[in-house]
DNA sequence: TACGCGGGACTAAGGCGGTAGTCAAGTCCA
DNA sequence: TGGACTTGACTACCGCCTTAGTCCCGCGTA
């Protein structure tokens, strides 16, 4: 492979489905954490059977975003992110810039100019700071 | 249907593919084009057959994301944008933060923040009046 | 008129994500 | 010890995106 990935050793490369993506953030908030208990918590409430997520925590696993460690005493494994929950959205946010706005950002500004409500104070002021930071 | 989407007058609904997003932005900003346009500009320098790119065009007008209008003379279309693309954008990044944010901008922001060279001075000028007008 | 060419329609195959059923192995309790 | 239950592995199916082959139609020309 010549198109190797450069941050293939800081996080997973292989693309993410909308549940994945979603059980993925349920286990790294809830880590160390059993199929049993994901379905319990995250999917049965969703009408999902247990089944569904170990498929997907598997998926995950086998694309390098989730760990595993040994039998619990029952026999059970405990789940838990590769990386950083953080450095997962870092990642999400830099390949929708890259793939979907082309690399601007620009799109993204024009949507928080027009959507004021969609940001808190607290974002507001580390939008604030960001901008002093960059004008210096 | 009775999840009926609130947008839907305003922009189409069906999601997008990576490929589709791209041949879309492309006849957007070369609008009116033909199917042998897009194919010779686009999709043969990038090893895609012509019937790849009409393939995509047709599913781009089937989803109301491309309109097209009556032979040219020679018994091919034009094809032109359903809606403008800062339409088309400004709702692929609402649905990116509702769908893979979680409705929160933050991992944005902190994207941004860590990406200094990501922003050109005219989308910092941006961000700044964005921050300035919020602050009011 | 018959043939080739350009154009769109139809069809299909492969990959992946979402969903879940089935099954074998291990555990626990009556 | 044997059945009930839990757990992970395997397999399958569907829908959608990507890609493209094939077909048919209309038009211009020999």
């Amino acid at each position: 492979m010549i198109t190797q990935n450069i941050t293939e050793n800081i996080a997973p490369d292989a693309t993410l489905g909308d549940q994945e993506l979603e059980v993925l953030q349920f286990v790294s908030h809830r880590a160390p954490v059993t199929v049993r208990e994901v379905s319990d918590e995250w999917g049965v409430p969703r009408g999902r059977a247990r089944t569904t997520v170990l498929t997907m925590m598997e998926r995950l696993r086998k694309k390098g975003y989730l760990l595993r460690d040994g039998a619990d005493g029952d026999g059970s494994y405990k789940y838990r992110p590769a990386v950083a929950p953080q450095t997962v959205l870092h990642n999400l946010v830099r390949d929708f810039v890259q793939k979907t706005l082309g690399g601007s950002v620009t799109p993204f500004v024009a949507y928080l100019a027009d959507t004021p409500d969609g940001l808190s104070a607290n974002e507001v002021a580390e939008l604030r700071r960001l901008v002093d930071d960059m004008e210096k």
